[in-house]
DNA sequence: TATTGTTATACTCTATAACTATA
DNA sequence: TATAGTTATAGAGTATAACAATA
């Protein structure tokens, strides 16, 4: 991949450029920078809430599908089933979901939603759509589309909801 | 700024939509996902020189201008002094930097490359461009311009080298 | 009295592995 | 013997605040 008449165009423009202080034109690097910032104030936007960002996707989760296990939301979260006790306990202390047992194999818990549970997801989501608004307040709505498309184009396998980073999920 | 036209749109588009395990069309979703994902690749790109991504950033500043202090340097990275100490430390013991004496202040440290410092900064660079080449496979130079401007549209004071982030710096 | 660099400490987050109860 | 959930523990990374030398 290297050498090829694209790569030396990247070259040219040059990754890190001598004034240093600056942003690079980078790709790399902006999302970086820009993803952790972002994440970073979702965190903060969740806070009135209660909420972290991972709780937020895992009552998402959730919501699409009540009674799944804790560990095939695990796995389908790539977090290691020991720390989702914590979070499935965190949860269950604000009220949100319970763990109801499975009659068919008495080791499981399956996950639902209350529906206190079910109203602050709701309020949640209605935060996390302001969030993306003001994120995106620099950009039409045109630009919008354009940017997710461009973004979605970058190696899929990096998009992925599995190994949801822990900023975020 | 919510309620406004271009609000409600977005609320239409639906930034958590029914279908929950998939990636939603949300900037910031996107953002935070490939902003981790990009940095967590880097840092993998960086160990065979034995470097993590904020200390490549900080040869970056030091190559920028040789002699500045520890605590200039801090500052203008957003680090505590306390943590720069390590920081140094590491790229002093691996040869890449040294620090010398100031000659008006026996306080402070004066922060400056060695040549194998200069060298490996070499190095890394290369890693980085080679990193961004990978990334950006699925797009056109044409679009990778693209996707930095539409990137650079989003709240400037997000993108600000300060406050660089733990994954990258 | 303030500032540079340093050290000590404590806190958060995380994964690994041991443990229990079921199967 | 294997699996779901839990608990214990240890490690990495971090910030805060105390400290010594110098200004």
């Amino acid at each position: 991949m290297a050498g090829t008449p694209k790569d030396s165009r990247v070259l040219e423009k040059g990754v890190a450029p001598a004034a240093p202080d600056r942003a690079p034109r980078s790709v790399g690097f902006l999302l970086s920078q820009l993803g952790f910032s972002a994440s970073q104030r979702f965190l903060e936007v969740l806070k009135p809430l209660g909420l972290h960002p991972r709780e937020f996707l895992l009552l998402r989760f959730i919501s699409a599908a009540e009674g799944r296990s804790q560990q095939a939301l695990a796995s389908l979260l790539a977090v290691p089933p020991s720390r989702m006790v914590a979070l499935v306990d965190h949860l269950e202390e604000l009220g949100l979901l319970e763990r109801r047992p499975d009659p068919h194999d008495r080791r499981v818990r399956a996950l639902h939603l209350t529906e206190r549970g079910r109203t602050v997801y709701g309020r949640a989501t209605k935060l996390a759509l302001e969030h993306e608004q003001r994120l995106c307040l620099g950009l039409s709505e045109t630009e919008r589309e354009q940017l997710i498309d461009l973004l979605h184009k970058l190696q899929p396998e990096l998009i992925e909801l599995r190994g949801v980073h822990p900023g975020l999920g």
